[in-house]
DNA sequence: CAGTATCCCTCCGGATACTG
DNA sequence: CAGTATCCGGAGGGATACTG
């Protein structure tokens, strides 16, 4: 990495990739989105299609996802009213994220664990 | 996100993030890397440089970044043996991934956060 | 159906002291 | 100098039961 960047900008280079890690780290949030982008989904539609989470999970990350704009709740007036969570537009900016992520480590794996 | 993707192709991507989220995961793994790449270290100065980390966690991060071959550890007969970490000619492949995220993150946090 | 409440337990990681 | 050893607290997360 022959960078040629100033210490300050390494460092809010770095504080930028902290703060985007944060919000995708952990072990669901991405599946979740993932589910999502598939196609809307109620509550206990997750709990079924992102296997093994529990609904204390789920019910905190969606709060996290909604917080950053990644799944928006909507509530149907139906009887009794339906809710469904979906990805939102915003979550398209993660695709040059997710595939810069996904090459990346589909190269990485074949390079360390050779397939 | 209007993909076109078949399920396999969705949850091969997601293992993909995930391998690659696992790696550079965790508090320290891209300081010390951006600190390596700034200049080489030995044990003691990445002490004093990546700022808050103990000896334990630090030893443990660079054989982490070992084992993922983007930390080289190089050993000089010196007397005493000295030793000096620097970030491999494979970190470069990083780059992408991490302007990608850190493009992201900064005009996610401006979205959410509006500075 | 859409979550909360509760309990429990592991593990991450920090401080400190120590060793070859 | 370059780490290990030991101890420890707290947060994150899992299982299950319960509620409006």
């Amino acid at each position: 990495m022959k960078t040629n960047l100033t210490k300050a900008e390494c460092s809010s280079n770095l504080k930028n990739v902290i703060d985007a890690l944060y919000v995708l780290n952990g072990k669901w949030k991405l599946p979740i989105v993932l589910s999502l982008v598939n196609s809307p989904k109620r509550f206990n539609e997750l709990i079924k299609d992102v296997e093994g989470i529990s609904p204390k999970i789920l019910a905190q990350e969606l709060k996290h996802l909604e917080q950053n704009e990644l799944v928006v709740r909507k509530v149907f007036a139906t009887t009794p009213v339906s809710i469904v969570y979906e990805a939102s537009e915003y979550s398209e900016s993660l695709k040059d994220v997710l595939r810069t992520l996904s090459d990346w480590g589909a190269g990485h794996r074949k390079k360390i664990l050779g397939r």
